[in-house]
DNA sequence: GATGATAAAACAAACGTTTGTGCTTTTTAG
DNA sequence: CTAAAAAGCACAAACGTTTGTTTTATCATC
């Protein structure tokens, strides 16, 4: 478990008197490929391992121009949502044998693009962007450059770029039409921040759904453009003013929920008794709200797990770079936010 | 901003015909040091700069030894404390020019001393380690080689390593005293995994303040030895059958207090009518739980930015490498789950 | 017009690998 | 006993930097 000061080839290969060559083939398993004696192979494997040393990963990085290094850039590294992303890019790429560069762009696509290239410099073999903001044309030169990126969540289909992210739309749909199971006709809907992908699929699923039950469209009852707390919390407000009809209220985030239900606890509304709620994405904390709430989760661990693969995939194989998108399955999650209510108009 | 494919001292010295030598000296500053002609430092560096180039660290690395890459080694990353605490170590990090390599133990203690071994032999110039478990004898050598590592939150004092904590035992200690002032006297306390430092410390505040106010140390009232949210749901079902007279429960930690809530609900005991509860850690959402859970809050991020930069200290200076430990405050916020009783006999 | 400063930049080695090829020595075949 | 083949390994270059030392040209000085 010592770890030697035999830290070189060099070192090692005097102590056996061959040359660095010697060693280098046989630690990289190439001892019969090039005819070393089975005596030398396991002399140096047995004190290789004794003594646990392994080559110089940054020599081998210079020479091989491979770090076995894969960038992750995340808006919000302390975000559960992303942190359960990052979590899986780390175990799965780990047991890949690459190692997590862990960048935070704070939210900030400046700063974004400041990582993604400090990252390229960095000579990481593979990226995984979590994108923030509605547009991100310096990735363009990327994808023409057809370097191995892979976009999670915040995707940008028409970039070209291979991406993973959550079936929003379908998500979105499902749950509306929960809702609309349950009897709810007006049903507002904060989103996100406009122009993401997320926030115009899981729009996109939610008009669908009304439309499929002939429920009319009423835009005023589609609010808000940030996925944070503090616009869930603000909307709401504006909503119940604006709305004073509605009966639920889908909250395309974590925090936009948790913002309405501030919101709606100072106004004395309760949920699901005269409002419901649905929120998107599923965080152990729902469960233990009161009401519980009912949400459509995301499957983050997947999303991490596929976006290494379809990365590692991409490292292996540039030839398939282009437009391979994965969708991941929602799935609704029923808990007591959701009051059943009778629609006399529409039985 | 279009990044060349001049990837070399090698190449923009032949643009310029000069040598690499040179391009190199005027890029990190040294040409007044070595001479060169103002025209051909601005040349030199107007180039670099509009054609994007940054020297290439691998090869810089090999070079000086020095990777400008910290290590981070976290049980799990998708628990919202340490992400909190990694927010912060990637960001400060970043605005000193190190980027960092995450390693997620998985709680795990031989996957964290495998991921320890495998940031050294990347070759970081320091490493920043949340431990698991008790205890973490495989560290003494480093602290022997006196190599740049510093323990957050999981700290062992003994080793000589540089550690920076909350202040567990003061935190525990105005938790509970608040319990006392509001007339609890039968506490109980759910304590994290036994033996660590941060659940020592605490039960010792906790035991501390009973002593202060000359309330009987009941060894039956501290119960438990994870942090997990199972743990905190089964021992408070032990806790309520093995003492009924409790009055409050002291979770020291998040998820116990979760756990904690489960089982008070099952059982329909009311928080805080029945049953008072404090957290250990404070989350956004403690605030929408029902009740708004009254919790010692610790400082996550200051954690972060602490442990970074005593490492920075130490990386510069290895002289000042021994002993200094970094203990934060806690503050205690309260909210809603803490009832205040009478209590005759002690007034 | 030699002598020595000084300016401007090049040389060469080193960091620790990997790899195509070349060099001995031993073994085998005929 | 000779020629060819195989075994076992070493050489040297290359990856892209940085840095101590040299080199070359320019200029001023006496």
């Amino acid at each position: 478990m010592k770890s030697s000061s035999y830290n070189s080839l060099k070192l090692i290969s005097e102590k056996f008197s061959v040359s660095p060559t010697t060693v280098s083939r046989v630690l990289s398993g190439q001892a019969k490929k090039y005819r070393i004696s089975p005596e030398t192979e396991k002399a140096i494997k047995d004190f290789a391992i004794r003594e646990n040393f392994t080559p110089n990963p940054i020599a081998k990085g210079l020479r091989l121009k491979k770090t076995l290094t894969i960038g992750l850039v995340i808006p919000d590294i302390a975000n559960p949502f992303f942190a359960g992303i990052a979590s899986q890019v780390v175990n799965v790429a780990r047991t890949h044998g690459y190692s997590i560069v862990l960048c935070d762009s704070e939210e900030n696509p400046a700063l974004e693009q400041q990582s993604v290239e400090l990252l390229w410099a960095r000579q990481v073999d593979g990226m995984i962007l979590c994108a923030v903001g509605q547009t991100a044309d310096y990735l363009v030169r990327y994808a023409r450059e057809k370097r191995p990126l892979v976009l999670v969540d915040r995707v940008f289909p028409d970039l070209g770029l291979p991406y993973v992210s959550a079936d929003n739309f379908s998500g979105a749909k499902a749950a509306t039409d929960y809702l609309l199971d349950n009897g709810h006709r007006r049903i507002a809907c904060l989103q996100g921040m406009c122009g993401t992908a997320p926030s115009k699929a899981r729009v996109s699923g939610y008009t669908t759904a009304l439309h499929a039950r002939g429920v009319p469209f009423d835009p005023r009852l589609v609010a808000g453009d940030s996925f944070g707390e503090q616009s869930g919390y603000l909307d709401t407000k504006l909503l119940l003013r604006a709305a004073p009809d509605i009966t639920a209220i889908f909250a395309m985030s974590n925090l936009l929920a948790l913002g309405a239900l501030r919101a709606l606890r100072e106004e004395n509304r309760a949920v699901p008794d005269d409002i419901s709620v649905v929120a998107f994405d599923d965080q152990p904390y729902l469960a233990h709200l009161s009401p519980p709430l009912t949400t459509v989760a995301q499957p983050h661990l997947e999303m991490g797990a596929a976006a290494v693969k379809l990365l590692l995939d991409h490292m292996r194989n540039p030839a398939n770079a282009m437009s391979s998108g994965l969708l991941l399955p929602t799935s609704l999650i029923i808990r007591k936010s959701v009051r059943k209510i009778s629609q006399p108009t529409t039985q």
